[in-house]
DNA sequence: TTGAAAGCGTTACCAG
DNA sequence: CTGGTAACGCTTTCAA
């Protein structure tokens, strides 16, 4: 008895002598039947192997699927190993659970222009959501946002700019930077350069002018930089590939192995997978934190066997709950507009007086 | 110009003054057509604000979604936090892209027993999915395997038992976890304990029994312990509740803060993240290793900032990768059988010499 | 309580 | 090169 390509529910009610709409009640429970005719669909259902309704079938006609897109603005495995980024996606699980919704990952790596937009989008579209997060970085003028507004898909972001189409999860980042910049000024450092994620998803990396700075399109990694120079002025800022341990800390060493003179004596890392990498260069240039180098990072997980950071604490898996809990209303119809929630400087053991020149 | 509902294909054609089938056609690109009805087609789209085919009458249509169910036996904060399971799934999603499939997150906590099973099952058959990658560990004899089958999706499984219905990608984990024992063995280590995976999904911890090891349905747990067992003879053995560092933590506080004498010289974990969640407990109860426990891990990743483990190394991004080739070929209607990756015995920092009694 | 029939929005097979 | 039309498998009115 193989499932023979597979059973439909035709022939399930075909087999039990019913009809097909009394058979697709027998499943549904949507009206009562009565026990004898329930009892030979449910016998038909198994000598067929048939294995419940089709989900396409029932999708479509029902217009919802229970599938809730994720958006990601890095590749998987960075995404994964950021434990920031791990408690989001936790929290946004532990969430959508409450509309039996289930997550399909949609990455969307930094990497080249406008024909990797395209090809986002192609991909986006092929997919049946019943609703979108965009976690990750939010970003200016996202031709992401404008398609699945097209498609009338209700999505929720975690940051990003003031936009009519979704509704937003937010901490402001520019000020919580701005704090750590006034912490790092207070203890009298001068020569202060931030390691910025990806401003575009160009996939380009290196020294930031003003005006690839200014007119960055991922909002997150610009505010986070313009905080720091609210407070100190117009420090250097060094763009990075990608939100891991290994680019911050070539970051890192891009900008500590020069003249010392030169050198900056505290890095802002725009997350503390960066910062962490920024220690570890520090540690094989010989350089000691905080002494010879101050560290900040942004987040506030606790990365075990690291320092303790000076850093932004940011609640990760409230801010993936609510974002579930956002879409979840969205999808019963109701009206959401944008939360913030409020993060927290921490100072740990990474930042110190600035060394005497 | 909202947009009304949706528009529909009909719309389209009707406005453009074509019919259904070469509207259709217009954005297949399935057969020639016309310049001038192309752009008459496409215009009238553009004016109807159509975003597309609606991807669920196409997938019902086709037969095909591009959705991949990725099954993981932790909650995802786990699941991502470990870097090894990271890996797997970046792995896996670099090649899925090659046949444009996209990722659908089914997570398997351990939990309550039979129900727990159930609503997984649930879960899944509501969801529409071309195949399934089972991630995480194979499960005797189990009820997911059981309903994929009978819907006649194609699986793939990392770790498991002998199946036929499923193409498994595999590492010899008794014979590597017998290797780290010989290892010890050698060092002149007599009281060792393992700590174990979750044995059931039953989400229940602690000292294990011979019937539940032996008896265990999730493969990987049970032969990583026995593994051990091969060569050091019947060593206890601790469950814990889920893969993670806290999880590792604890289990060895339960084993190490004994009297000294019946304190175990050595452990074993069965994943790197589990070790270094001993290495914590070991430092904070005051215990240098290895000159006073010797831990070993499996996995062999990298976790920067922790002292390079004894491990064993398994290639988690190739396996992950892997899987996700045998998947499409299976969704290409080929015929693909297990395959067998190497682990390999890597002796770093946390093993040494036995301590004197 | 049950059955017939009309969709859900596409694609793909035929004729023209 | 184009236009009908029949599926895809199910849910859901509406009558009986």
């Amino acid at each position: 008895m193989r499932p023979s390509g597979q059973a439909t529910l035709k022939q399930v009610a075909d087999l039990a002598g019913v009809s097909l709409s009394t058979a697709s009640v027998v499943f549904s429970g949507a009206r009562p039947v009565t026990e004898a005719t329930r009892e030979k669909v449910l016998a038909a259902a198994v000598e067929l192997g048939w294995s419940g309704p089709n989900p396409l079938a029932r999708s479509l006609r029902q217009g919802r699927t229970g599938v809730v897109g994720v958006v990601l603005s890095e590749r998987l495995l960075y995404a994964f190993r950021d434990p920031y980024s791990a408690a989001v996606l936790d929290g946004l699980a532990d969430a959508l659970d409450a509309s039996s919704s289930s997550m399909l990952l949609l990455p969307r790596p930094p990497a080249g222009g406008l024909e990797h937009d395209a090809s986002t989008v192609a991909r986006m579209s092929g997919a049946a959501l019943d609703g979108v997060v965009l976690a990750g970085c939010g970003l200016v003028d996202d031709p992401v946002v404008a398609h699945l507004h097209a498609r009338g898909v209700p999505m929720v972001g975690l940051g990003g700019v003031p936009d009519e189409r979704l509704a937003r999860v937010l901490v402001d980042d520019r000020s919580a930077t701005a704090g750590l910049a006034r912490h790092l000024r207070d203890l009298g450092h001068e020569r202060v350069a931030v390691i910025a994620f990806p401003l575009e998803l160009d996939g380009a990396s290196g020294p930031v002018d003003d005006e690839r700075l200014l007119g960055a399109r991922v909002a997150e990694a610009r505010e986070r930089a313009l905080g720091v120079r609210d407070v100190l002025g117009p420090v250097p800022v060094l763009e990075v590939g990608a939100n891991s341990h290994a680019a911050g800390e070539q970051a890192a060493r891009d900008l500590l192995d020069v003249d010392p003179v030169a050198r900056p004596t505290a890095l802002v890392a725009e997350s503390d997978v960066l910062a962490a990498g920024v220690l570890a260069a520090a540690a094989s240039l010989g350089l000691d934190v905080p002494r010879d180098l101050s560290v900040t990072g942004f987040d506030g997980v606790s990365i075990p066997w690291a320092p303790e950071l000076t850093t932004v604490e940011q609640p990760g898996a409230e801010k993936g709950r609510l974002a579930g809990e956002m879409l979840n209303r969205l999808l019963l119809g109701e009206t959401v507009g944008d939360v913030t929630m409020t993060a927290t400087l921490r100072i740990g053991a990474t930042t110190g007086p600035a060394p005497r020149a």
